[in-house]
RNA sequence: GACCCUAUCGUCCAGCGGUUAGGACAACGGAUUUUCAUUCCGUGAACCCGGGUUCGAUUCCCGGUAGGGUCGCCA
């Protein structure tokens, strides 16, 4: 007997905020989906009505888009098992509910709600991440004698509770295994007791680690780094972000740590997560996406760079595809977040561009500056513009360092500033070479006339 | 409080009966560099505690402690 295929699924609920806890959850049933050849299904738990909206609907779409996390089956893709919202499901959950009332196991609680006459009965769950856990449902969890309350599914309002719709869902789309947060790990014998009760075996489950902040605690919305969207916002590369969130509880046991998607997906099992949570450690996240930035290719590059440096408002519609290459490929290797890529550029696409007043202060306003830029400008004229490239420039700033008999630097510095405003940014003799002869020359003098 | 999970450098991840306990981030020091960044080299830094089991425990068992989680008409 072959085993059926793996279907697994990510069931947010919709809040407005997808936080990186359930995009490593998202992640990790994507993972096992795509090692194991089986399906990924989102679905989306909008039960609270009260909570849910559209926006906050495509909040979840755009976090898994953006970290590439396609799904097989779910809103905007469909399959047989629909609808995916749980907000459209109420015939389904009413037929199962009717399954439960035929066998006596509901009743209605003095405020009216249904509560699920629970077993309580010792459950044995062999969970693929924790290993064997035990729980006796029958021991009462106070020194009062209090057995833990009949788990309700229905509101007096005809709502449904999370409990049972999410149990119900998963067997009526087929999921095969579970894998969530470890929050859930003290729910599943409940779960396991409604799977049984509808007359369904119960999934495998996998109950993997949380992710805390730096302090130790649980993750929060308040905390640093909680929400995929700031990735977004702050400009890391999704595939970075991607990958630091697999090293998060997940390891190929190899102490490799820069992976691609692809080799993480033929490397990921289960059985390779670990127990502990995990704090959430912006320093490296932050570092392996200065690593993917270095590394990725200019074309990848300038596919993130351009929508930045279009909200940024820089003209670079203006500019040839081979002008924008040349000044994307002069800051890749310095910058780190994308979101700091107009800053570093904007120079290039206009002459109306910010001066650092600390750099103005310290290099232009500097004893002698004007008459350093002036030099330049001079010296710089008798290049032929054919030959304006950053081994002649480099070649110039040299021998008019050594004739005025000063190091290289005394000029250096002050043209930094004078052609981008700034103290830091690309290699100088390469910046002037894309800036061109012209603007080059125009920005030394204007500058000089300034110092 | 009850129940459940966890416990290796500050952080993440290896090691799972015999190791100089390894790698990465961060920190610190140095080299390279026209700025900044990168890169490179180096240093410091850990097996929670107590009992067992064993010739031998970081590794296995028990207890404690600590951290986290769950006990909702939130999901």
């Amino acid at each position: 007997m072959s085993p059926s295929p793996v279907r697994v699924r990510f069931a947010p609920s919709p809040t407005g905020f997808l936080h990186v806890g359930g995009a490593r959850t998202a992640l990790f049933n994507w993972l096992y989906a795509r090692h194991t050849g089986g399906k990924f299904i989102l679905r989306i738990e909008d039960t609270d009505k009260a909570r849910n909206t559209v926006e906050a609907v495509q909040v979840i779409y755009d976090g898994l888009k953006w970290l590439g996390l396609d799904w097989d089956e779910g809103p905007g893709i469909g399959g047989d098992c629909g609808p995916y919202f749980q907000s459209e499901r109420d015939a389904v959950y009413v037929n199962y509910l009717a399954k439960l009332e035929a066998a006596g196991k509901v009743y209605l609680d003095e405020k009216g709600a249904t509560r699920f006459k629970a077993p309580r009965q010792l459950i044995v769950m062999e969970d693929l991440v924790c290993g064997r856990v035990e729980v006796d449902r029958s021991k009462p969890i106070n020194p009062l004698g209090d057995l833990e309350p009949d788990p309700t599914i229905r509101r007096p309002d005809g709502s449904w509770i999370f409990h049972f719709v999410n149990v119900v869902d998963d067997i009526e789309m087929g999921i095969t295994h579970v894998i969530r947060g470890e929050d859930h790990l003290s729910n599943t014998p409940k779960h396991i007791e409604l799977c049984q009760a509808l007359g369904a075996t119960p999934p495998k489950y996998a109950h993997i680690p949380l992710i805390l902040n730096r302090s130790g605690g649980k993750m929060s919305k308040r905390d640093q780094g909680a929400s995929v969207q700031q990735y977004i916002d702050e400009g890391y590369a999704p595939e970075a972000v991607a990958n630091y969130l697999c090293l998060l509880g997940w390891s190929p046991k190899d102490n490799r740590e820069k992976l691609d998607m692809g080799e993480v997906i033929s490397l990921f099992e289960l059985d390779k997560i670990n127990r502990r949570n995990a704090a959430f450690d912006t320093d490296k996240c932050f570092w392996l996406n200065g690593q993917y930035v270095h590394e990725m290719s200019l074309e990848r590059f300038r596919a993130l760079c351009m929508p930045v440096m279009e909200r940024a408002g820089l003209p670079i519609g203006g500019f040839t595809n081979d002008y924008l290459d040349h000044v994307l490929a002069s800051v890749k290797e310095k910058v780190k977040l994308l979101k700091d890529v107009p800053a570093w550029t904007a120079y290039f696409f206009t002459d109306d561009f910010p001066f650092d007043e600390e750099a103005v202060a310290k290099t232009l306003r500097a004893a002698g500056a004007g008459e350093r830029l002036r030099q330049l400008a001079a010296h710089l004229e008798n290049i032929a513009p054919e030959s304006w490239d950053a081994a002649t420039l480099e070649g110039a700033f040299k021998t008019l360092a050594a004739d005025a008999g000063v190091k290289t630097a005394v000029f250096i510095h002050p043209a930094r500033v004078a052609a981008s405003g700034r103290s830091v940014g690309p290699s100088l003799y390469h910046m002037l070479s894309i800036l061109g002869k012209e603007k080059v020359l125009v920005r030394l003098r204007a500058a000089a006339e300034k110092a």
